[in-house]
DNA sequence: ACGCATGTAGAACGATCCCTCTACCTACGC
DNA sequence: GCGTAGGTAGAGGGATCGTTCTACATGCGT
Protein backbone atom coordinates (compact mmCIF):
# COMPACT_ATOMS: atom_id res chain seq x y z
CA UNK A 1 0.00 0.00 0.00
CA UNK A 2 0.53 3.31 -0.36
CA UNK A 3 1.00 3.72 3.31
CA UNK A 4 3.75 1.76 3.40
CA UNK A 5 5.88 3.24 1.38
CA UNK A 6 5.28 6.32 3.21
CA UNK A 7 6.63 4.86 6.17
CA UNK A 8 9.11 3.37 4.29
CA UNK A 9 10.24 6.50 2.95
CA UNK A 10 10.34 8.12 6.47
CA UNK A 11 12.28 5.48 8.32
CA UNK A 12 14.98 5.32 5.12
CA UNK A 13 15.29 9.52 5.92
CA UNK A 14 15.51 9.46 9.29
CA UNK A 15 18.71 6.71 9.19
CA UNK A 16 20.22 8.69 6.19
CA UNK A 17 19.78 11.57 8.02
CA UNK A 18 21.62 10.41 11.07
CA UNK A 19 24.27 8.38 10.26
CA UNK A 20 24.92 9.70 6.31
CA UNK A 21 24.29 8.00 3.12
CA UNK A 22 27.77 5.64 3.48
CA UNK A 23 27.55 4.27 6.99
CA UNK A 24 24.08 2.12 7.15
CA UNK A 25 23.82 -1.01 5.56
CA UNK A 26 20.87 -2.48 4.43
CA UNK A 27 19.92 -4.27 7.31
CA UNK A 28 19.94 -0.85 9.53
CA UNK A 29 17.88 0.69 7.20
CA UNK A 30 15.25 -2.29 7.16
CA UNK A 31 15.10 -1.85 11.16
CA UNK A 32 14.96 1.89 10.85
CA UNK A 33 11.77 1.36 8.06
CA UNK A 34 10.35 -1.11 10.42
CA UNK A 35 9.85 -3.77 7.59
CA UNK A 36 11.08 -7.05 6.81
CA UNK A 37 13.72 -6.86 4.14
CA UNK A 38 11.44 -8.41 1.49
CA UNK A 39 9.18 -6.03 1.73
CA UNK A 40 11.90 -3.03 1.56
CA UNK A 41 13.37 -4.38 -1.41
CA UNK A 42 9.80 -4.80 -2.74
CA UNK A 43 9.27 -0.66 -2.58
CA UNK A 44 12.91 0.23 -3.10
CA UNK A 45 14.58 -2.82 -5.64
CA UNK A 46 18.46 -1.48 -4.80
CA UNK A 47 20.27 0.81 -2.23
CA UNK A 48 20.36 3.46 -4.47
CA UNK A 49 16.09 3.22 -4.59
CA UNK A 50 16.19 3.54 -1.14
CA UNK A 51 18.56 6.76 -1.52
CA UNK A 52 15.76 8.00 -4.00
CA UNK A 53 13.01 7.27 -1.73
CA UNK A 54 14.87 9.11 1.19
CA UNK A 55 15.08 12.03 -0.78
CA UNK A 56 11.82 12.39 -2.41
CA UNK A 57 10.32 11.98 1.18
CA UNK A 58 12.74 14.67 2.50
CA UNK A 59 12.02 17.26 -0.25
CA UNK A 60 8.04 17.01 0.40
CA UNK A 61 8.46 17.91 3.93
CA UNK A 62 10.77 20.22 3.54
CA UNK A 63 8.86 22.31 0.66
CA UNK A 64 5.86 22.14 3.32
CA UNK A 65 7.93 23.39 6.60
CA UNK A 66 9.61 26.07 4.62
CA UNK A 67 6.80 27.20 2.47
CA UNK A 68 3.18 27.05 3.69
CA UNK A 69 1.21 29.48 5.12
CA UNK A 70 3.93 32.13 4.74
CA UNK A 71 3.18 35.81 5.12
CA UNK A 72 1.53 37.80 2.31
CA UNK A 73 3.68 40.88 2.50
CA UNK A 74 6.99 40.33 0.66
CA UNK A 75 9.52 41.58 3.19
CA UNK A 76 7.67 39.31 6.07
CA UNK A 77 7.67 36.18 4.08
CA UNK A 78 11.33 36.52 3.29
CA UNK A 79 11.90 36.86 6.47
CA UNK A 80 9.83 33.99 7.55
CA UNK A 81 11.69 31.94 5.29
CA UNK A 82 14.51 31.78 7.22
CA UNK A 83 13.15 32.00 10.40
CA UNK A 84 11.69 28.57 8.48
CA UNK A 85 14.77 27.32 7.89
CA UNK A 86 16.70 28.09 10.82
CA UNK A 87 14.11 26.34 12.48
CA UNK A 88 14.38 23.28 10.04
CA UNK A 89 17.80 23.37 10.72
CA UNK A 90 17.71 23.26 14.34
CA UNK A 91 15.09 20.57 15.05
CA UNK A 92 15.76 18.37 11.76
CA UNK A 93 19.29 18.75 9.75
CA UNK A 94 21.55 19.29 12.42
CA UNK A 95 24.57 18.20 10.20
CA UNK A 96 23.46 20.09 7.08
CA UNK A 97 21.67 19.91 4.11
CA UNK A 98 20.88 16.12 3.29
CA UNK A 99 20.74 16.23 -0.69
CA UNK A 100 23.99 17.47 -0.80
CA UNK A 101 25.40 14.73 1.74
CA UNK A 102 23.63 12.32 -0.98
CA UNK A 103 25.80 14.25 -3.60
CA UNK A 104 28.93 14.33 -1.49
CA UNK A 105 28.48 10.06 -0.52
CA UNK A 106 28.14 9.54 -4.56
CA UNK A 107 29.40 12.86 -6.49
CA UNK A 108 29.58 10.81 -9.70
CA UNK A 109 26.00 9.70 -9.89
CA UNK A 110 24.38 11.87 -12.31
CA UNK A 111 20.85 10.90 -11.38
CA UNK A 112 21.76 11.87 -7.55
CA UNK A 113 22.90 15.67 -9.05
CA UNK A 114 19.83 16.28 -11.47
CA UNK A 115 17.81 15.49 -8.17
CA UNK A 116 20.05 18.10 -6.28
CA UNK A 117 19.43 20.86 -8.71
CA UNK A 118 16.18 20.55 -9.23
CA UNK A 119 15.31 20.15 -5.42
CA UNK A 120 17.05 23.79 -5.37
CA UNK A 121 15.49 24.96 -8.06
CA UNK A 122 12.06 24.37 -6.85
CA UNK A 123 13.29 26.37 -3.51
CA UNK A 124 14.69 29.15 -5.43
CA UNK A 125 11.82 29.63 -7.24
CA UNK A 126 9.32 29.17 -4.61
CA UNK A 127 11.52 31.83 -2.76
CA UNK A 128 11.79 34.50 -5.38
CA UNK A 129 8.06 33.96 -5.98
CA UNK A 130 7.29 34.47 -2.06
CA UNK A 131 9.65 37.31 -1.80
CA UNK A 132 8.52 39.34 -5.19
CA UNK A 133 11.94 38.66 -6.25
CA UNK A 134 11.78 37.46 -9.46
CA UNK A 135 14.56 36.77 -11.26
CA UNK A 136 16.76 36.96 -8.50
CA UNK A 137 16.57 33.03 -7.95
CA UNK A 138 20.48 33.09 -7.58
CA UNK A 139 20.73 35.74 -5.23
CA UNK A 140 18.40 33.69 -2.86
CA UNK A 141 20.17 30.46 -3.69
CA UNK A 142 23.20 31.87 -2.33
CA UNK A 143 21.99 33.40 0.77
CA UNK A 144 19.88 30.21 1.76
CA UNK A 145 22.44 27.65 1.09
CA UNK A 146 24.79 29.84 3.17
CA UNK A 147 22.38 30.14 5.81
CA UNK A 148 22.01 25.94 6.06
CA UNK A 149 25.72 25.77 5.56
CA UNK A 150 26.70 28.07 8.12
CA UNK A 151 23.92 27.42 10.48
CA UNK A 152 25.61 24.13 12.15
CA UNK A 153 28.99 26.61 12.95
CA UNK A 154 27.12 29.76 14.19
CA UNK A 155 23.70 28.51 14.97
CA UNK A 156 20.84 30.96 15.90
CA UNK A 157 23.67 33.90 14.53
CA UNK A 158 23.59 32.47 11.19
CA UNK A 159 20.09 33.40 10.93
CA UNK A 160 20.58 36.94 11.95
CA UNK A 161 23.02 37.37 9.84
CA UNK A 162 20.50 35.64 6.69
CA UNK A 163 17.61 37.96 7.70
CA UNK A 164 19.77 41.31 7.34
CA UNK A 165 21.25 39.83 3.79
CA UNK A 166 17.90 39.75 2.84
CA UNK A 167 16.91 43.25 3.51
CA UNK A 168 19.86 44.27 1.95
CA UNK A 169 18.94 41.51 -1.42
CA UNK A 170 15.67 43.53 -1.20
CA UNK A 171 17.29 47.14 -1.46
CA UNK A 172 19.70 46.11 -4.38
CA UNK A 173 18.78 47.09 -7.82
CA UNK B 1 62.28 14.27 -5.21
CA UNK B 2 59.43 15.44 -3.01
CA UNK B 3 58.68 14.23 0.03
CA UNK B 4 56.17 10.62 -0.30
CA UNK B 5 53.99 12.01 2.80
CA UNK B 6 53.01 14.75 0.80
CA UNK B 7 52.81 12.84 -2.49
CA UNK B 8 50.69 10.46 -0.72
CA UNK B 9 48.28 12.84 0.66
CA UNK B 10 48.03 14.74 -2.82
CA UNK B 11 47.02 11.38 -4.57
CA UNK B 12 44.58 10.60 -1.72
CA UNK B 13 43.35 14.24 -1.80
CA UNK B 14 43.06 13.78 -5.86
CA UNK B 15 40.86 10.34 -5.28
CA UNK B 16 38.55 11.56 -2.90
CA UNK B 17 37.92 14.93 -4.53
CA UNK B 18 36.83 13.13 -7.81
CA UNK B 19 34.92 10.00 -6.17
CA UNK B 20 33.68 11.09 -2.63
CA UNK B 21 34.65 9.26 0.97
CA UNK B 22 32.80 6.58 0.12
CA UNK B 23 33.19 4.83 -2.85
CA UNK B 24 36.92 4.78 -2.94
CA UNK B 25 38.38 1.57 -1.57
CA UNK B 26 42.07 1.03 0.00
CA UNK B 27 43.07 -0.32 -3.10
CA UNK B 28 41.60 2.88 -5.52
CA UNK B 29 43.33 5.25 -2.80
CA UNK B 30 46.70 2.77 -3.05
CA UNK B 31 46.64 3.63 -6.66
CA UNK B 32 45.99 7.05 -6.54
CA UNK B 33 48.60 7.80 -3.97
CA UNK B 34 51.35 5.87 -6.15
CA UNK B 35 52.36 3.62 -3.36
CA UNK B 36 52.27 0.29 -2.10
CA UNK B 37 50.04 -0.83 0.26
CA UNK B 38 52.33 -1.21 3.00
CA UNK B 39 53.83 2.39 2.75
CA UNK B 40 50.31 3.88 2.65
CA UNK B 41 49.44 2.18 5.65
CA UNK B 42 52.49 3.14 7.45
CA UNK B 43 51.97 7.09 6.89
CA UNK B 44 48.76 6.53 7.30
CA UNK B 45 47.69 3.43 9.29
CA UNK B 46 43.88 3.38 8.77
CA UNK B 47 41.44 4.33 5.99
CA UNK B 48 40.51 7.31 8.47
CA UNK B 49 43.83 8.44 8.42
CA UNK B 50 43.90 8.81 4.97
CA UNK B 51 41.19 10.67 4.88
CA UNK B 52 42.41 13.47 7.65
CA UNK B 53 45.88 12.96 5.37
CA UNK B 54 43.77 14.52 2.52
CA UNK B 55 42.05 16.99 4.31
CA UNK B 56 45.29 18.67 5.67
CA UNK B 57 46.70 18.88 1.88
CA UNK B 58 43.53 20.06 0.83
CA UNK B 59 43.62 23.33 4.10
CA UNK B 60 46.94 23.87 2.73
CA UNK B 61 46.66 24.55 -0.84
CA UNK B 62 43.48 26.20 -0.24
CA UNK B 63 44.28 28.92 2.07
CA UNK B 64 47.02 29.28 -0.15
CA UNK B 65 44.91 29.68 -3.41
CA UNK B 66 42.66 31.75 -1.67
CA UNK B 67 44.48 33.89 0.80
CA UNK B 68 47.85 34.31 -0.74
CA UNK B 69 49.32 37.90 -2.03
CA UNK B 70 45.83 39.41 -1.59
CA UNK B 71 45.49 43.56 -2.64
CA UNK B 72 46.40 45.66 0.63
CA UNK B 73 42.89 47.68 -0.07
CA UNK B 74 39.98 46.28 1.70
CA UNK B 75 37.31 46.30 -0.72
CA UNK B 76 39.63 45.02 -3.68
CA UNK B 77 40.85 42.13 -0.92
CA UNK B 78 37.06 40.91 -0.59
CA UNK B 79 36.30 40.73 -4.51
CA UNK B 80 39.88 39.26 -4.62
CA UNK B 81 38.90 36.49 -2.41
CA UNK B 82 35.83 36.10 -4.14
CA UNK B 83 37.08 35.53 -7.46
CA UNK B 84 39.94 33.35 -5.93
CA UNK B 85 37.10 30.64 -4.08
CA UNK B 86 35.40 30.97 -7.85
CA UNK B 87 38.19 30.27 -9.81
CA UNK B 88 39.11 27.22 -7.43
CA UNK B 89 35.15 26.04 -7.74
CA UNK B 90 35.83 26.01 -11.25
CA UNK B 91 38.66 24.01 -11.79
CA UNK B 92 39.64 22.21 -8.38
CA UNK B 93 36.05 21.38 -6.41
CA UNK B 94 33.34 21.25 -8.96
CA UNK B 95 31.40 18.68 -6.89
CA UNK B 96 31.84 21.07 -3.27
CA UNK B 97 33.62 21.66 -0.50
CA UNK B 98 35.67 18.64 0.02
CA UNK B 99 35.78 18.97 3.79
CA UNK B 100 31.42 19.04 4.06
CA UNK B 101 32.10 15.57 1.78
CA UNK B 102 34.10 14.17 4.48
CA UNK B 103 31.64 15.50 7.10
CA UNK B 104 28.56 14.09 4.92
CA UNK B 105 29.55 10.87 4.30
CA UNK B 106 30.22 10.73 8.42
CA UNK B 107 28.62 12.88 10.12
CA UNK B 108 28.76 11.08 13.37
CA UNK B 109 32.74 11.55 13.17
CA UNK B 110 33.42 14.70 15.58
CA UNK B 111 36.80 14.46 14.98
CA UNK B 112 35.91 15.01 11.44
CA UNK B 113 32.97 17.68 12.70
CA UNK B 114 35.81 19.71 14.51
CA UNK B 115 38.17 19.59 11.41
CA UNK B 116 35.82 20.95 9.11
CA UNK B 117 34.92 24.19 11.98
CA UNK B 118 38.27 24.81 12.87
CA UNK B 119 38.79 24.97 8.65
CA UNK B 120 35.79 27.43 8.18
CA UNK B 121 36.80 29.22 11.57
CA UNK B 122 40.42 29.93 9.74
CA UNK B 123 38.65 31.08 6.37
CA UNK B 124 36.38 33.18 7.97
CA UNK B 125 39.16 34.93 10.27
CA UNK B 126 41.29 35.38 7.51
CA UNK B 127 38.80 36.91 5.28
CA UNK B 128 37.86 39.06 8.12
CA UNK B 129 41.01 40.56 8.39
CA UNK B 130 41.85 40.74 4.49
CA UNK B 131 38.55 42.79 4.10
CA UNK B 132 38.73 44.88 7.16
CA UNK B 133 35.75 43.66 8.64
CA UNK B 134 36.76 42.52 11.93
CA UNK B 135 34.04 40.26 13.97
CA UNK B 136 31.95 40.07 11.17
CA UNK B 137 32.66 36.36 10.65
CA UNK B 138 29.83 34.84 10.70
CA UNK B 139 28.65 37.33 7.96
CA UNK B 140 31.45 36.70 5.42
CA UNK B 141 30.80 32.58 6.03
CA UNK B 142 27.52 32.83 5.47
CA UNK B 143 28.48 34.37 2.31
CA UNK B 144 31.63 32.66 1.42
CA UNK B 145 29.51 29.12 1.77
CA UNK B 146 26.64 30.32 0.16
CA UNK B 147 29.29 30.86 -3.07
CA UNK B 148 30.82 27.55 -2.58
CA UNK B 149 27.92 25.27 -2.53
CA UNK B 150 25.81 27.39 -4.85
CA UNK B 151 28.61 27.83 -7.41
CA UNK B 152 27.98 23.83 -8.94
CA UNK B 153 24.60 24.93 -9.27
CA UNK B 154 24.70 28.40 -10.84
CA UNK B 155 28.80 28.86 -12.08
CA UNK B 156 30.10 32.17 -12.36
CA UNK B 157 26.40 33.71 -12.10
CA UNK B 158 27.34 33.02 -8.52
CA UNK B 159 30.01 34.40 -8.14
CA UNK B 160 28.78 37.93 -9.46
CA UNK B 161 25.75 37.64 -6.52
CA UNK B 162 28.66 37.02 -3.90
CA UNK B 163 30.37 40.33 -5.13
CA UNK B 164 27.80 42.50 -4.72
CA UNK B 165 26.19 40.79 -1.68
CA UNK B 166 30.14 41.61 -0.09
CA UNK B 167 29.81 45.15 -0.92
CA UNK B 168 26.42 45.02 1.04
CA UNK B 169 27.84 43.39 3.79
CA UNK B 170 30.83 46.28 3.75
CA UNK B 171 28.79 49.14 3.92
CA UNK B 172 26.30 47.20 6.50
CA UNK B 173 27.13 48.31 10.24
C1' DA C 1 81.00 -5.17 1.57
C1' DC C 2 77.47 -4.86 4.63
C1' DG C 3 73.43 -3.36 7.61
C1' DC C 4 69.49 -0.90 7.62
C1' DA C 5 65.84 1.94 6.35
C1' DT C 6 62.48 2.27 2.96
C1' DG C 7 60.23 0.80 -0.78
C1' DT C 8 57.13 -2.87 -3.96
C1' DA C 9 53.97 -6.81 -4.92
C1' DG C 10 50.37 -9.21 -3.55
C1' DA C 11 48.38 -13.24 -0.85
C1' DA C 12 45.30 -14.10 2.89
C1' DC C 13 42.09 -13.18 6.88
C1' DG C 14 37.78 -12.38 8.99
C1' DA C 15 34.10 -9.32 8.63
C1' DT C 16 30.65 -7.18 6.25
C1' DC C 17 28.45 -5.86 2.14
C1' DC C 18 24.07 -6.05 -1.10
C1' DC C 19 20.86 -8.94 -2.59
C1' DT C 20 18.11 -13.37 -3.28
C1' DC C 21 15.66 -17.06 -1.70
C1' DT C 22 12.88 -20.38 1.06
C1' DA C 23 9.38 -21.07 4.39
C1' DC C 24 5.68 -19.52 6.87
C1' DC C 25 1.90 -16.25 8.67
C1' DT C 26 -2.41 -13.19 8.37
C1' DA C 27 -6.37 -10.63 6.47
C1' DC C 28 -10.02 -10.62 3.38
C1' DG C 29 -13.15 -10.93 -0.86
C1' DC C 30 -15.81 -14.38 -3.11
C1' DG D 1 -13.87 -22.67 2.89
C1' DC D 2 -10.30 -21.15 0.27
C1' DG D 3 -7.24 -18.67 -2.93
C1' DT D 4 -4.69 -14.60 -3.18
C1' DA D 5 -2.22 -10.46 -1.81
C1' DG D 6 0.97 -8.78 1.07
C1' DG D 7 3.37 -9.34 4.97
C1' DT D 8 7.50 -11.50 8.45
C1' DA D 9 11.83 -13.99 9.71
C1' DG D 10 16.07 -15.15 8.55
C1' DA D 11 19.62 -18.14 6.16
C1' DG D 12 22.88 -18.00 2.59
C1' DG D 13 25.69 -16.65 -1.78
C1' DG D 14 29.16 -14.27 -3.92
C1' DA D 15 31.68 -10.32 -3.83
C1' DT D 16 34.25 -6.80 -1.64
C1' DC D 17 35.83 -4.56 2.36
C1' DG D 18 39.89 -2.85 5.58
C1' DT D 19 43.85 -4.63 7.40
C1' DT D 20 47.94 -7.53 8.22
C1' DC D 21 51.58 -10.26 6.76
C1' DT D 22 55.31 -12.56 4.14
C1' DA D 23 58.83 -12.23 0.71
C1' DC D 24 61.75 -9.59 -2.03
C1' DA D 25 64.20 -5.22 -4.19
C1' DT D 26 66.78 -0.90 -3.85
C1' DG D 27 69.43 3.19 -2.20
C1' DC D 28 72.78 4.93 1.10
C1' DG D 29 76.05 5.81 4.93
C1' DT D 30 79.95 3.70 6.86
Amino acid sequence: MTDTMTRIAAGLERAFAANGFAEPSVEDLRDAAGVSLRTLYKYAPSRDEMVRAALDHRHQRYMAHVFADLPQEHGAALGAIVDRIADWMAREASHGCLFHAAVAAAPRDAGLRALLARHKAEVAERAARASGLPGREVDLTLVIEGLTQSWPLHGDATAASARRLCDALRAMP
